[in-house]
DNA sequence: CGAGAAAGGCTTTCGTGAGA
DNA sequence: TCTCACGAAAGCCTTTCTCG
């Protein structure tokens, strides 16, 4: 579409957003040219090619019950507004992120407060605006941590619980590490019994065998899934950045761990210096310092080279693979992102690592970046409806094969 | 050198589906 | 039947990058 064109149809299609006989919360304009797309790029969160206009539903006013702060695994006490239950965009809502400390302080939120609350997105509460603030005596910024009672450090907008071996924070470290290495089961509930039991570490997690389970209060079945699960994740492939990046050390998530181990192994991440991260892209001198210093002393990242079996595919050597793969394949696949459904000729994995021969990159569920689903016998009927709703294109294995 | 843009990390909620 | 885990999506914050 030529660009003058560009305002006249945003206000077509908010007209038909306002007319139509469908609820729209707005509209995601997208660069078609498959060039300019690649031109364009993709970032770790958004494509570069795509912009949304979004417009929210008009505030619903509440009053404000409760503040609660939750501790995060880096210590931060996140505060949660809970408030009188509304209908929101067709759904009831009882709370939203109050984000920090110092906006529960400077907004006066607390008990008797009137906020306006929208969906972000039709999706997440957010607090517009505080309509009525409350009176200071109901403005409760704690002075200490609401799970170990240790006192508070302020930094900036936040509030820290000072006690580094809080219950809380091993809880969220422990959580994030396996969540970030795709372990699945590991939930908040699940943890919490673990730590309540002094498998308060992911070292000790790791080494924990079913009669450890059965002794935290779980049940058999359970104690039994839980040692598969941390056997499938130490047996199955499992790429080297998402064991950094579950370390949980900030500023070092998997995108940035990934441009690392681009160039280093895993192996001596403990001993890198700041010069040597600063040569990174994407790396200042403030990350790379604290990182270095941080990868240094981190006993998690020790017990892990050391005294552990995980089966891992290293970053470096992975890119040159693809490298090679890429510059040889003829698959219409190769670049494609790629979702498995119902049951096919071969297991779910042996699918994937199959696409991945292709360069395709297999996923395990259906996002804005997919490009395929792929439908074996039995095929689940949520992963269809969203496809149809992302625009995905659905096809049978043979379909798949023929592209391949 | 400073301002603004971009990126990444972290955190939140709800609905859904799996499994105990 | 009930509990728990997961996925999707967006906002805030900090840091880094880019450009004038």
């Amino acid at each position: 579409m030529p660009l003058e064109d560009f305002a006249q149809c945003h206000s077509e299609v908010e007209e038909a957003m306002r007319t139509g006989d469908y609820k729209y919360d707005g509209v995601v304009f997208e660069v078609t040219s498959k060039k300019i797309k690649e031109l364009m790029g993709s970032g770790s969160k958004h494509h570069h090619w795509q912009i949304a206009a979004k417009q929210n539903e008009a505030g619903i006013e509440t009053e404000v019950t409760k503040v609660t702060f939750q501790v995060g695994r880096s210590g931060v006490l996140a505060p949660t507004v809970h408030f009188k239950k509304i209908d929101l965009d067709g759904s009831e809502t009882t709370k939203a992120t109050g984000h920090h400390a110092q906006n529960i302080f400077d907004n006066k939120i607390g008990v008797g407060a009137v906020v306006s609350v929208v969906k972000a997105g039709s999706v997440i509460p957010k607090i517009e605006s505080v309509v009525t603030p409350a009176t200071l005596d109901n403005v409760y910024v704690p002075t200490h941590c609401p799970d170990c009672g240790h006192s508070v450090i302020q930094k900036e907008s936040n509030l820290y619980c000072s006690n580094d071996d809080c219950d809380a924070r091993a809880e969220s470290k422990i959580i994030h590490f396996f969540r970030t290495i795709e372990a699945q089961l590991f939930g908040r509930a699940t943890v919490s019994m673990l730590v309540e039991h002094g498998f308060d570490s992911v070292e000790k997690v790791l080494t924990m065998d079913a009669f450890d389970y059965r002794t935290c209060g779980l049940g058999a079945g359970q104690a039994a899934n839980l040692v598969a699960e941390v056997c499938r994740v130490r047996t199955e492939k499992l790429y080297d950045y998402l064991l950094i990046g579950a370390l949980g050390i900030s500023n070092l998530g998997r995108s940035s761990a990934k441009k690392i181990l681009a160039v280093h192994r895993i192996e001596d991440m403990p001993h890198l210096s700041t010069q040597e991260l600063l040569e990174i892209e994407g790396f200042g001198q403030l990350t790379a310092q604290t990182v270095s210093a941080k990868l240094r002393d981190c006993e998690l990242l020790k017990f892990l080279l050391e005294s552990t079996d995980f089966n891992l595919v290293h970053t470096k050597d992975e890119i040159q693979r693809q490298k090679k793969i890429v510059n040889a394949s003829t698959s219409l696949l190769c670049g494609k992102y790629v979702v498995f459904t119902g049951k096919c000729t071969l297991s779910r994995s042996e699918m994937g690592e199959f696409a991945a021969s292709l360069g395709a990159i297999p996923q395990k569920s259906i996002t804005s970046h997919t490009d395929y689903l792929v439908c074996g016998e039995r095929t689940g009927q949520t992963k269809m409806d969203a496809a149809r709703a992302k625009g995905v294109t659905v096809l049978s294995e043979t379909e798949f094969r023929e592209l391949a």
